[in-house]
DNA sequence: AAGCCGGGGCC
DNA sequence: GGCCCAGGCTT
């Protein structure tokens, strides 16, 4: 590195790009074409979640949402069910008011001011950068996952990244690796390289164009680097979920709190215990408590602790109409309605399994 | 700094 | 079964 504390010297960036040249991808679907509501949508699905995962919804995405009108003009609820399965629901809702927001001040536009573009609901510091240098070719810095992974290798950083000392210090290299062109190829680079040869186990080393310079590579640190988070055990959690059914078919829907887990969207009503299932279920049908069948439980992990679901059914319910007519957060839904709504993943697996039985 | 927020891939 | 991932927001 150089005595200014830059690192673009050291051909970090050069050997990157003939690498991406030859090796990256160059056939995503939000690079053709590589418009910036394109790459904005491509960036929030793709946080925390893979890439052959992010493809078919981004696909469908774009079908259904062409533009970043479209997105602000779209229900809340046709936009979460675009979503339903990526996990992190509050990517979506951001996205939404984000569309919304560029539509009352940036002219329908994403704006091209980094500062601006971070203080959209969803768009942080590392997506905000991601979004300028690939849509615009400017020269912001990227610290996701995967270059954080690589720049820890590289230059033999120690500590947990989730520390601030250690993220700042990574901001800092990522800085001053940034080349004087191709950006947008640089960045999408630098993130291949880091989902595809500097993966977190077994990266392809022998392959590498900067294993010269790699500290980790000279001090035999690759497995160790980056440290990874320290652990702690995740704490289990039980909920009751009621599958009551009408003589039709028709299955009672509930509306989850605005907060917390899977806010907003509809799914099954819960409960804690028998005691508070009984008085839910007489809120809005009429049923044979004790007609109870059982079905098997779903075991379901979140990042931060364990829900076991045991899930309740009732058949030949007889809905209280006047309650649902009066309750905005519960619906009666036949079999065809329940297939265009979304569903949390457990509650999907859970309802599907339940159409192949029924 | 730590907790919250999903879901799936992978060993 | 545990860990991690193309993070950001809240407290």
């Amino acid at each position: 590195m150089a005595a200014d504390g830059t690192v673009a010297a050291d051909g970090f960036a050069p050997r990157l790009l003939r690498w991406f040249d030859a090796s990256g991808r160059h056939d995503l679907p939000w690079q053709h074409p590589r418009s910036p509501y394109r790459v904005w949508v491509s960036e929030i699905m793709l946080q925390q979640t893979q890439v052959r995962v992010v493809v078919p919804y981004f696909e469908r995405w774009m079908q259904a949402l062409p533009t970043l009108r479209d997105l602000a003009a779209a229900e809340p609820d046709a936009v979460i069910a675009l979503w339903a399965g990526l996990g992190y629901y509050a990517r979506a809702r951001n996205l939404h008011k984000a569309a919304q927001l560029c539509m009352e001040r940036h002219g329908g536009e994403l704006p091209r001011d980094i500062e601006a573009l971070a203080a959209l609901p969803g768009i942080g510091r590392s997506t905000a950068g991601a979004i300028l240098a690939q849509a615009h070719g400017l020269r912001h810095a990227i610290l996701d996952g995967n270059v954080k992974r690589t720049l820890a290798r590289f230059h033999g950083v120690r500590g947990w990244p989730g520390t601030r000392a250690v993220e700042l210090e990574l901001w800092r290299l990522a800085e001053g690796h940034l080349p004087q062109a191709r950006m947008a190829d640089y960045t999408q680079a630098i993130m291949d390289f880091g989902a595809t040869l500097c993966t977190r186990q077994n990266p392809a080393c022998v392959l590498c164009p900067l294993q010269d310079d790699c500290v980790a590579r000279r001090e035999g640190l690759v497995a160790e680097l980056p440290t990874p988070k320290p652990g702690k055990a995740l704490p289990q959690r039980g909920t009751l979920m009621l599958v009551v059914l009408d003589g039709a078919g028709r299955l009672l829907l509930r509306r989850r709190p605005p907060s917390g887990v899977w806010a907003g969207m509809w799914s099954l009503p819960e409960a804690e215990d028998a005691d508070a299932a009984h008085a839910l279920l007489a809120r809005h049908a009429e049923v044979d408590f004790d007609a109870v069948e059982t079905l098997p439980t779903i075991e379901h992990g979140f990042s931060h602790y364990r829900l076991r679901i045991t899930p309740l059914l009732w058949r030949n319910a007889r809905p209280l109409e006047q309650r649902i007519a009066e309750d905005a957060d519960a619906r009666w839904a036949a079999a065809d309605a329940r297939a265009a709504i979304g569903f949390p993943a457990p509650v999907r697996r859970l309802l599907d399994g339940l159409d192949r039985t029924a």
